[in-house]
RNA sequence: GUGGGCGUAGUGUAAUGGUUAACACGCUAGGUUGUGGCCCUGGAGGCGAGGGUUCAAUUCCCUCCGCUCACCCCA
Protein backbone atom coordinates (compact mmCIF):
# COMPACT_ATOMS: atom_id res chain seq x y z
CA UNK A 1 0.00 0.00 0.00
CA UNK A 2 1.50 3.48 -1.28
CA UNK A 3 1.29 6.35 1.14
CA UNK A 4 -1.06 9.10 0.70
CA UNK A 5 -0.90 12.62 1.92
CA UNK A 6 -3.47 13.34 4.84
CA UNK A 7 -7.16 14.17 3.72
CA UNK A 8 -7.98 18.19 3.44
CA UNK A 9 -4.03 18.37 2.78
CA UNK A 10 -1.96 19.19 -0.43
CA UNK A 11 1.13 18.68 -2.55
CA UNK A 12 2.08 22.11 -4.28
CA UNK A 13 4.29 21.10 -7.04
CA UNK A 14 6.63 23.32 -8.49
CA UNK A 15 4.25 23.94 -11.39
CA UNK A 16 1.67 25.33 -8.88
CA UNK A 17 4.44 27.62 -6.97
CA UNK A 18 4.13 30.69 -9.54
CA UNK A 19 0.55 30.97 -7.66
CA UNK A 20 1.94 30.76 -4.23
CA UNK A 21 4.84 33.30 -5.31
CA UNK A 22 2.78 35.23 -6.68
CA UNK A 23 0.21 35.69 -3.59
CA UNK A 24 2.82 35.58 -0.73
CA UNK A 25 5.01 38.71 -3.17
CA UNK A 26 1.64 40.83 -3.44
CA UNK A 27 0.46 40.28 0.31
CA UNK A 28 3.68 41.29 1.25
CA UNK A 29 4.64 44.89 -0.58
CA UNK A 30 1.02 45.73 0.37
CA UNK A 31 1.56 45.05 3.74
CA UNK A 32 4.81 47.38 3.52
CA UNK A 33 2.97 49.85 1.39
CA UNK A 34 0.54 50.32 4.40
CA UNK A 35 3.73 50.16 7.24
CA UNK A 36 2.46 46.75 8.53
CA UNK A 37 5.05 44.77 9.38
CA UNK A 38 5.45 41.09 9.55
CA UNK A 39 4.86 38.76 12.63
CA UNK A 40 5.40 34.88 13.01
CA UNK A 41 3.87 32.95 16.25
CA UNK A 42 4.36 29.06 16.84
CA UNK A 43 1.98 26.71 14.50
CA UNK A 44 0.78 25.17 17.80
CA UNK A 45 -0.45 26.63 20.84
CA UNK A 46 -1.64 26.09 24.50
CA UNK A 47 -5.08 24.58 23.52
CA UNK A 48 -6.47 27.46 26.30
CA UNK A 49 -5.75 30.11 24.06
CA UNK A 50 -8.08 29.46 21.29
CA UNK A 51 -11.34 27.65 23.48
CA UNK A 52 -10.30 31.32 25.38
CA UNK A 53 -10.12 33.43 22.12
CA UNK A 54 -12.09 31.84 19.32
CA UNK A 55 -14.95 30.97 21.97
CA UNK A 56 -15.78 27.79 23.46
CA UNK A 57 -19.42 27.49 21.67
CA UNK A 58 -17.72 28.07 18.26
CA UNK A 59 -17.93 25.20 15.75
CA UNK A 60 -13.85 25.87 15.84
CA UNK A 61 -13.60 24.92 18.57
CA UNK A 62 -16.05 22.39 19.62
CA UNK A 63 -15.18 19.94 16.69
CA UNK A 64 -12.60 21.32 14.10
CA UNK A 65 -9.48 21.54 16.29
CA UNK A 66 -6.40 19.20 15.69
CA UNK A 67 -5.26 19.06 19.34
CA UNK A 68 -2.98 16.77 20.94
CA UNK A 69 -1.39 15.98 24.45
CA UNK A 70 2.29 16.20 24.14
CA UNK A 71 4.95 14.28 25.74
CA UNK A 72 4.69 16.82 28.84
CA UNK A 73 1.00 16.32 29.64
CA UNK A 74 -0.49 19.63 28.20
CA UNK A 75 -2.39 19.96 25.72
CA UNK A 76 -1.46 21.63 22.43
CA UNK A 77 -3.59 22.77 19.77
CA UNK A 78 -2.34 23.18 15.66
CA UNK A 79 -3.65 26.74 15.18
CA UNK A 80 -7.33 27.54 13.59
CA UNK A 81 -6.69 31.15 13.05
CA UNK A 82 -3.96 33.78 13.86
CA UNK A 83 -5.73 36.45 15.44
CA UNK A 84 -5.54 35.13 18.98
CA UNK A 85 -1.70 33.79 18.28
CA UNK A 86 -0.87 37.77 17.37
CA UNK A 87 -2.85 38.76 20.27
CA UNK A 88 -1.52 36.50 22.58
CA UNK A 89 2.32 37.78 21.02
CA UNK A 90 1.33 41.46 21.62
CA UNK A 91 0.37 40.92 25.38
CA UNK A 92 3.38 38.33 26.12
CA UNK A 93 5.80 40.86 24.60
CA UNK A 94 4.67 43.92 25.64
CA UNK A 95 4.25 45.82 21.99
CA UNK A 96 1.40 48.09 24.33
CA UNK A 97 5.24 50.03 24.62
CA UNK A 98 5.63 50.08 21.05
CA UNK A 99 3.78 53.65 19.72
CA UNK A 100 0.22 52.17 19.22
CA UNK A 101 -1.23 51.30 17.11
CA UNK A 102 0.89 48.55 16.17
CA UNK A 103 0.36 47.44 12.60
CA UNK A 104 1.40 43.25 12.30
CA UNK A 105 0.68 41.01 9.35
CA UNK A 106 1.44 37.40 8.78
CA UNK A 107 1.20 34.80 6.39
CA UNK A 108 0.79 31.48 7.51
CA UNK A 109 -0.92 27.74 7.52
CA UNK A 110 -3.54 27.08 9.76
CA UNK A 111 -5.46 23.80 10.62
CA UNK A 112 -8.81 23.08 10.83
CA UNK A 113 -10.85 19.44 11.14
CA UNK A 114 -13.48 19.77 8.39
CA UNK A 115 -14.38 17.76 5.33
CA UNK A 116 -12.50 19.02 2.26
CA UNK A 117 -14.59 20.63 -0.12
CA UNK A 118 -14.24 23.37 -2.71
CA UNK A 119 -12.23 26.30 -1.50
CA UNK A 120 -11.28 24.07 2.11
CA UNK A 121 -9.15 22.09 3.17
CA UNK A 122 -7.51 21.10 6.96
CA UNK A 123 -4.18 22.52 5.80
CA UNK A 124 -4.95 26.12 4.15
CA UNK A 125 -2.89 29.30 4.57
CA UNK A 126 -4.05 32.40 5.36
CA UNK A 127 -2.71 36.42 4.44
CA UNK A 128 -3.75 38.22 7.71
CA UNK A 129 -3.00 41.72 8.90
CA UNK A 130 -3.81 43.50 12.53
CA UNK A 131 -4.02 47.23 13.93
CA UNK A 132 -4.02 46.93 17.65
CA UNK A 133 -4.01 49.77 19.39
CA UNK A 134 -6.27 52.36 17.81
CA UNK A 135 -10.13 52.65 17.89
CA UNK A 136 -10.82 55.09 15.66
CA UNK A 137 -12.31 54.45 12.23
CA UNK A 138 -10.07 55.56 9.90
CA UNK A 139 -7.87 52.24 11.09
CA UNK A 140 -11.32 50.46 10.24
CA UNK A 141 -11.44 52.34 6.66
CA UNK A 142 -7.67 51.57 6.70
CA UNK A 143 -7.97 47.50 6.90
CA UNK A 144 -10.34 47.36 4.72
CA UNK A 145 -8.54 49.24 2.11
CA UNK A 146 -5.79 47.17 2.17
CA UNK A 147 -7.90 43.92 1.71
CA UNK A 148 -9.22 45.82 -1.07
CA UNK A 149 -5.49 46.96 -2.44
CA UNK A 150 -4.26 43.35 -1.77
CA UNK A 151 -7.28 41.70 -4.01
CA UNK A 152 -6.40 44.19 -7.03
CA UNK A 153 -3.21 44.10 -6.88
CA UNK A 154 -3.53 40.22 -7.51
CA UNK A 155 -5.27 41.48 -10.55
CA UNK A 156 -8.58 39.81 -9.43
CA UNK A 157 -11.66 41.31 -10.72
CA UNK A 158 -15.21 41.56 -9.99
CA UNK A 159 -14.94 41.56 -6.25
CA UNK A 160 -17.67 42.96 -3.98
CA UNK A 161 -17.40 44.22 -0.12
CA UNK A 162 -20.13 44.07 1.80
CA UNK A 163 -19.92 45.65 5.72
CA UNK A 164 -22.33 45.22 8.55
CA UNK A 165 -21.61 47.06 12.51
CA UNK A 166 -22.44 44.38 15.20
CA UNK A 167 -22.37 47.46 17.63
CA UNK A 168 -21.19 46.91 21.00
CA UNK A 169 -22.13 44.50 23.29
CA UNK A 170 -24.22 47.05 25.54
CA UNK A 171 -26.66 47.50 21.93
CA UNK A 172 -26.51 43.93 21.24
CA UNK A 173 -28.35 42.24 23.78
CA UNK A 174 -31.62 44.49 22.83
CA UNK A 175 -30.98 43.72 19.13
CA UNK A 176 -30.79 40.07 19.51
CA UNK A 177 -33.55 39.79 21.86
CA UNK A 178 -35.32 41.39 19.23
CA UNK A 179 -33.93 39.55 16.36
CA UNK A 180 -35.42 36.47 18.59
CA UNK A 181 -38.85 37.55 18.73
CA UNK A 182 -38.81 38.54 15.01
CA UNK A 183 -37.81 35.05 14.21
CA UNK A 184 -39.87 33.57 16.60
CA UNK A 185 -43.01 35.39 15.10
CA UNK A 186 -42.53 33.73 11.55
CA UNK A 187 -40.72 30.34 12.94
CA UNK A 188 -43.30 28.22 11.20
CA UNK A 189 -42.49 29.93 7.70
CA UNK A 190 -38.42 28.71 8.50
CA UNK A 191 -36.82 25.42 7.55
CA UNK A 192 -35.66 23.46 10.53
CA UNK A 193 -32.29 23.78 9.99
CA UNK A 194 -33.12 27.39 10.65
CA UNK A 195 -35.42 27.13 13.68
CA UNK A 196 -32.45 25.20 15.31
CA UNK A 197 -30.10 27.65 13.77
CA UNK A 198 -32.71 30.35 15.97
CA UNK A 199 -32.31 28.23 19.52
CA UNK A 200 -28.12 28.38 18.88
CA UNK A 201 -27.12 30.98 16.90
CA UNK A 202 -30.02 33.20 16.64
CA UNK A 203 -27.47 35.88 14.65
CA UNK A 204 -26.58 32.78 11.84
CA UNK A 205 -30.18 32.69 11.17
CA UNK A 206 -29.58 36.22 9.07
CA UNK A 207 -26.71 34.56 7.21
CA UNK A 208 -28.94 31.57 6.25
CA UNK A 209 -28.46 29.85 2.34
CA UNK A 210 -31.81 28.46 2.46
CA UNK A 211 -33.80 30.83 0.18
CA UNK A 212 -37.27 31.04 2.59
CA UNK A 213 -35.19 32.16 5.30
CA UNK A 214 -32.77 35.16 3.22
CA UNK A 215 -36.76 36.72 2.67
CA UNK A 216 -37.47 36.63 6.02
CA UNK A 217 -34.03 37.80 7.27
CA UNK A 218 -33.97 41.02 5.02
CA UNK A 219 -37.00 42.15 6.68
CA UNK A 220 -35.52 41.68 9.95
CA UNK A 221 -34.27 43.71 12.78
CA UNK A 222 -31.14 45.67 11.56
CA UNK A 223 -28.05 46.01 13.86
CA UNK A 224 -26.69 49.55 12.80
CA UNK A 225 -30.64 50.22 13.96
CA UNK A 226 -29.50 49.03 17.68
CA UNK A 227 -26.24 50.79 17.79
CA UNK A 228 -25.58 54.17 19.45
CA UNK A 229 -23.28 56.65 21.25
CA UNK A 230 -19.87 56.13 19.76
CA UNK A 231 -20.92 53.12 18.51
CA UNK A 232 -22.97 54.73 16.20
CA UNK A 233 -20.35 58.01 15.47
CA UNK A 234 -17.32 55.38 14.28
CA UNK A 235 -20.11 53.56 11.89
CA UNK A 236 -20.67 57.05 10.77
CA UNK A 237 -17.16 58.14 10.63
CA UNK A 238 -16.65 54.77 9.07
CA UNK A 239 -18.68 55.11 6.24
CA UNK A 240 -18.00 59.04 4.77
CA UNK A 241 -14.06 57.05 4.89
CA UNK A 242 -15.47 54.36 2.52
CA UNK A 243 -17.45 56.90 0.63
CA UNK A 244 -14.03 58.53 -0.34
CA UNK A 245 -12.02 55.25 -0.90
CA UNK A 246 -14.93 55.20 -3.77
CA UNK A 247 -13.21 58.55 -5.33
CA UNK A 248 -9.91 56.89 -4.90
CA UNK A 249 -10.24 53.53 -6.24
CA UNK A 250 -12.47 54.13 -9.15
CA UNK A 251 -13.42 49.81 -8.94
CA UNK A 252 -13.86 50.23 -5.19
CA UNK A 253 -17.60 50.22 -3.65
CA UNK A 254 -19.37 48.90 -1.00
CA UNK A 255 -22.40 47.67 0.28
CA UNK A 256 -23.98 47.24 4.00
CA UNK A 257 -25.44 44.22 4.28
CA UNK A 258 -27.28 43.65 7.21
CA UNK A 259 -27.57 40.18 6.77
CA UNK A 260 -23.25 40.11 7.47
CA UNK A 261 -22.76 38.10 10.51
CA UNK A 262 -19.09 36.27 11.61
CA UNK A 263 -18.75 33.71 13.15
CA UNK A 264 -16.01 34.20 15.61
CA UNK A 265 -17.27 35.06 19.25
CA UNK A 266 -14.83 37.66 19.65
CA UNK A 267 -15.84 40.32 16.71
CA UNK A 268 -17.58 43.88 17.82
CA UNK A 269 -19.00 46.70 15.31
CA UNK A 270 -16.99 46.25 12.15
CA UNK A 271 -17.08 43.25 10.29
CA UNK A 272 -16.92 42.77 6.24
CA UNK A 273 -16.09 40.39 4.01
CA UNK A 274 -14.67 40.57 0.28
CA UNK A 275 -16.40 38.04 -2.12
CA UNK A 276 -16.49 37.49 -5.95
CA UNK A 277 -19.42 38.30 -7.34
CA UNK A 278 -20.04 34.85 -8.75
CA UNK A 279 -18.80 33.01 -5.42
CA UNK A 280 -19.30 29.13 -4.94
CA UNK A 281 -20.35 28.30 -1.78
CA UNK A 282 -17.42 28.72 -0.04
CA UNK A 283 -16.25 32.16 -1.90
CA UNK A 284 -15.31 34.64 0.80
CA UNK A 285 -11.81 35.51 0.12
CA UNK A 286 -10.89 38.31 2.79
CA UNK A 287 -13.09 38.57 5.79
CA UNK A 288 -12.27 40.23 9.14
CA UNK A 289 -13.52 42.87 11.38
CA UNK A 290 -13.25 44.83 14.87
CA UNK A 291 -12.23 42.46 17.54
CA UNK A 292 -12.13 45.45 21.07
CA UNK A 293 -13.07 42.62 23.14
CA UNK A 294 -10.35 40.03 22.60
CA UNK A 295 -7.30 41.29 24.69
CA UNK A 296 -9.50 41.29 27.57
CA UNK A 297 -10.93 37.89 27.01
CA UNK A 298 -7.26 37.13 26.51
CA UNK A 299 -6.22 38.88 30.18
CA UNK A 300 -4.45 41.76 28.27
CA UNK A 301 -5.53 45.42 29.00
CA UNK A 302 -8.47 46.26 26.72
CA UNK A 303 -6.69 47.06 23.90
CA UNK A 304 -8.58 47.82 20.51
CA UNK A 305 -8.03 46.05 17.88
CA UNK A 306 -9.37 45.28 14.03
CA UNK A 307 -7.98 42.52 11.22
CA UNK A 308 -8.97 40.46 8.39
CA UNK A 309 -7.73 36.80 7.43
CA UNK A 310 -7.26 36.54 3.25
CA UNK A 311 -7.98 32.62 1.91
CA UNK A 312 -4.53 31.97 -0.35
CA UNK A 313 -6.11 28.59 -1.42
CA UNK A 314 -9.45 30.47 -2.65
CA UNK A 315 -7.45 34.06 -3.83
CA UNK A 316 -5.66 31.13 -5.86
CA UNK A 317 -8.44 29.55 -7.27
CA UNK A 318 -9.86 32.46 -7.94
CA UNK A 319 -7.12 34.01 -10.01
CA UNK A 320 -6.92 30.46 -11.96
CA UNK A 321 -11.26 30.75 -12.70
CA UNK A 322 -10.08 34.23 -14.11
CA UNK A 323 -7.31 33.09 -15.90
CA UNK A 324 -4.80 35.58 -14.57
CA UNK A 325 -1.63 35.55 -15.75
CA UNK A 326 1.52 34.77 -12.95
CA UNK A 327 4.93 35.40 -13.63
CA UNK A 328 6.64 31.60 -14.71
CA UNK A 329 9.73 30.09 -13.01
CA UNK A 330 12.43 30.98 -15.06
CA UNK A 331 14.43 28.15 -16.29
CA UNK A 332 18.61 28.10 -15.73
CA UNK A 333 20.85 30.28 -17.38
CA UNK A 334 22.77 27.41 -18.42
CA UNK A 335 23.00 23.44 -19.30
CA UNK A 336 25.83 21.70 -19.49
CA UNK A 337 26.14 19.16 -22.13
CA UNK A 338 28.76 16.52 -22.16
CA UNK A 339 29.89 13.97 -24.39
CA UNK A 340 32.66 11.08 -24.56
CA UNK A 341 34.78 11.38 -21.07
CA UNK A 342 33.78 15.13 -20.97
CA UNK A 343 32.18 14.23 -17.91
CA UNK A 344 34.12 15.49 -14.91
CA UNK A 345 34.65 18.59 -16.59
CA UNK A 346 31.35 19.82 -17.37
CA UNK A 347 30.91 18.72 -13.61
CA UNK A 348 33.52 21.51 -12.74
CA UNK A 349 32.45 23.85 -15.13
CA UNK A 350 28.52 23.48 -13.43
CA UNK A 351 30.54 24.23 -9.97
CA UNK A 352 32.48 27.20 -11.08
CA UNK A 353 29.43 28.78 -13.34
CA UNK A 354 27.31 28.42 -9.98
CA UNK A 355 29.91 29.82 -7.60
CA UNK A 356 30.12 32.88 -10.07
CA UNK A 357 26.46 32.76 -9.36
CA UNK A 358 25.25 31.79 -12.80
CA UNK A 359 22.30 29.35 -12.32
CA UNK A 360 23.56 26.12 -14.39
CA UNK A 361 22.29 22.52 -14.35
CA UNK A 362 24.05 19.65 -15.39
CA UNK A 363 22.16 17.60 -18.09
CA UNK A 364 21.94 13.76 -17.13
CA UNK A 365 24.37 11.47 -18.93
CA UNK A 366 22.65 10.14 -21.83
CA UNK A 367 22.70 10.33 -25.55
CA UNK A 368 23.47 14.33 -27.07
CA UNK A 369 20.21 14.65 -28.59
CA UNK A 370 18.77 13.45 -24.74
CA UNK A 371 20.61 16.00 -23.23
CA UNK A 372 19.72 18.96 -25.79
CA UNK A 373 15.84 18.24 -25.15
CA UNK A 374 16.46 18.00 -21.35
CA UNK A 375 18.30 21.65 -21.60
CA UNK A 376 15.03 22.96 -24.17
CA UNK A 377 11.84 21.08 -21.79
CA UNK A 378 13.81 23.26 -18.44
CA UNK A 379 13.98 26.48 -20.14
CA UNK A 380 17.10 26.81 -20.05
CA UNK A 381 18.43 30.18 -21.98
CA UNK A 382 21.97 28.59 -23.25
CA UNK A 383 23.29 25.33 -23.67
CA UNK A 384 27.42 24.95 -23.20
CA UNK A 385 28.53 21.99 -25.28
CA UNK A 386 31.50 19.94 -23.68
CA UNK A 387 33.04 17.09 -25.43
CA UNK A 388 36.79 15.82 -25.67
CA UNK A 389 37.09 18.03 -28.78
CA UNK A 390 36.61 21.24 -26.63
CA UNK A 391 38.30 19.88 -23.61
CA UNK A 392 41.43 20.00 -25.66
CA UNK A 393 41.23 22.97 -27.53
CA UNK A 394 40.23 25.06 -24.85
CA UNK A 395 36.86 26.25 -26.62
CA UNK A 396 33.59 25.26 -25.86
CA UNK A 397 30.39 25.39 -27.76
CA UNK A 398 27.91 28.33 -26.29
CA UNK A 399 24.53 28.07 -27.85
CA UNK A 400 21.52 30.13 -27.49
CA UNK A 401 18.40 28.13 -27.35
CA UNK A 402 15.88 30.88 -27.84
CA UNK A 403 13.64 31.06 -30.80
CA UNK A 404 16.42 31.82 -33.53
CA UNK A 405 19.25 31.99 -31.04
CA UNK A 406 22.69 31.78 -32.51
CA UNK A 407 26.10 29.67 -31.13
CA UNK A 408 29.44 31.13 -30.36
CA UNK A 409 32.82 29.72 -29.89
CA UNK A 410 34.05 30.63 -26.34
CA UNK A 411 37.22 30.40 -24.55
CA UNK A 412 36.46 27.48 -22.22
CA UNK A 413 36.40 29.26 -18.47
CA UNK A 414 33.86 30.11 -16.05
CA UNK A 415 34.55 34.17 -16.48
CA UNK A 416 34.68 34.03 -20.68
CA UNK A 417 31.08 31.68 -20.53
CA UNK A 418 29.73 33.80 -17.55
CA UNK A 419 30.36 37.22 -19.41
CA UNK A 420 29.15 35.77 -22.59
CA UNK A 421 25.81 34.80 -21.08
CA UNK A 422 25.06 37.50 -19.41
CA UNK A 423 25.75 40.03 -22.23
CA UNK A 424 23.40 37.69 -24.42
CA UNK A 425 20.78 37.87 -21.60
CA UNK A 426 21.05 41.78 -21.46
CA UNK A 427 20.03 42.24 -24.81
C1' G B 1 -21.20 14.52 11.52
C1' U B 2 -25.01 14.26 7.03
C1' G B 3 -26.24 13.78 1.77
C1' G B 4 -25.17 13.45 -3.77
C1' G B 5 -21.59 12.18 -7.74
C1' C B 6 -17.23 9.49 -9.22
C1' G B 7 -12.99 5.59 -8.99
C1' U B 8 -9.52 2.34 -16.11
C1' A B 9 -1.29 4.03 -17.11
C1' G B 10 1.74 10.14 -14.40
C1' U B 11 -2.62 13.27 -16.54
C1' G B 12 -7.23 13.51 -19.50
C1' U B 13 -10.48 10.16 -21.84
C1' A B 14 -12.51 5.32 -24.63
C1' A B 15 -14.24 0.31 -25.03
C1' U B 16 -15.54 -4.64 -23.29
C1' G B 17 -19.22 -10.80 -19.21
C1' G B 18 -14.39 -14.38 -22.90
C1' U B 19 -7.20 -13.84 -26.62
C1' U B 20 -1.94 -8.94 -26.15
C1' A B 21 -7.82 -3.13 -22.41
C1' A B 22 -7.58 1.63 -26.77
C1' C B 23 -6.36 6.96 -27.81
C1' A B 24 -4.05 11.72 -26.68
C1' C B 25 -0.55 14.32 -23.74
C1' G B 26 3.56 13.27 -20.65
C1' C B 27 8.01 9.99 -19.75
C1' U B 28 11.84 7.21 -22.24
C1' A B 29 14.99 5.21 -26.57
C1' G B 30 16.00 6.07 -31.50
C1' G B 31 15.42 8.60 -36.62
C1' U B 32 23.76 7.39 -39.46
C1' U B 33 29.31 10.13 -37.73
C1' G B 34 28.55 15.77 -31.91
C1' U B 35 23.06 20.02 -31.76
C1' G B 36 16.71 21.16 -28.75
C1' G B 37 11.55 22.66 -30.19
C1' C B 38 8.04 20.41 -35.19
C1' C B 39 7.62 15.56 -37.38
C1' C B 40 8.27 9.99 -37.56
C1' U B 41 9.22 5.01 -35.27
C1' G B 42 9.81 1.91 -30.91
C1' G B 43 9.50 1.07 -25.31
C1' A B 44 7.87 1.31 -20.18
C1' G B 45 3.40 2.11 -17.44
C1' G B 46 -3.29 0.79 -15.65
C1' C B 47 -8.73 -1.74 -14.33
C1' G B 48 -8.74 1.51 -5.77
C1' A B 49 -9.24 -3.01 -2.05
C1' G B 50 -11.98 -7.23 -0.51
C1' G B 51 -16.03 -10.48 -1.11
C1' G B 52 -20.19 -12.51 -4.07
C1' U B 53 -22.80 -14.23 -8.79
C1' U B 54 -20.68 -16.91 -13.14
C1' C B 55 -17.47 -22.01 -16.78
C1' A B 56 -15.36 -16.92 -17.07
C1' A B 57 -15.71 -10.25 -13.87
C1' U B 58 -12.20 -4.29 -15.42
C1' U B 59 -17.49 -5.04 -16.87
C1' C B 60 -23.10 -7.37 -12.77
C1' C B 61 -24.09 -7.16 -7.10
C1' C B 62 -22.39 -5.98 -1.96
C1' U B 63 -18.92 -3.95 1.60
C1' C B 64 -14.85 -1.00 2.55
C1' C B 65 -11.43 2.74 1.13
C1' G B 66 -10.40 7.02 -1.57
C1' C B 67 -11.57 11.42 -4.39
C1' U B 68 -15.11 15.16 -5.29
C1' C B 69 -19.36 18.49 -4.62
C1' A B 70 -22.89 20.25 -1.21
C1' C B 71 -24.90 20.84 3.92
C1' C B 72 -23.01 22.21 8.78
C1' C B 73 -19.34 25.82 9.40
C1' C B 74 -15.82 28.98 7.58
C1' A B 75 -10.55 31.88 4.96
Amino acid sequence: MNFKRPRGTADILPEDQPYWGHVYDVARNVANQFGYRRIDTPIFEDTNLFERGVGNETDIVQKEMYSFEDHGGDSITLRPEGTASVCRAYIENGLHNLPQPVRMYYAAAMFRYERPQAGRVRQFHQFGVEAIGDSSPEVDAEIIELGWKYIADLGIKNVTLRINSLGDSEGREDYISDLEKYFFGVADRLPKIDRDRLNRAPLRVLDSKAKETQALADAAPKSVDYISGEAKEHWDALLVLLDSLEEIYPEFSYKVDHRLVRGLDYYNRTVFEFEPADAGSQGTLIAGGRYDPLMGILGGQETPAIGFAAGLERLILELKKQELPVNSSKGPEIVVVTLGDAGAAGAALASGLRAANVSTVLAPKRSMKAQMRYANSQNAANVVILGDREVATGVASVKSLAEGGGQSEVSLDVTSIAEHVRADGDQ
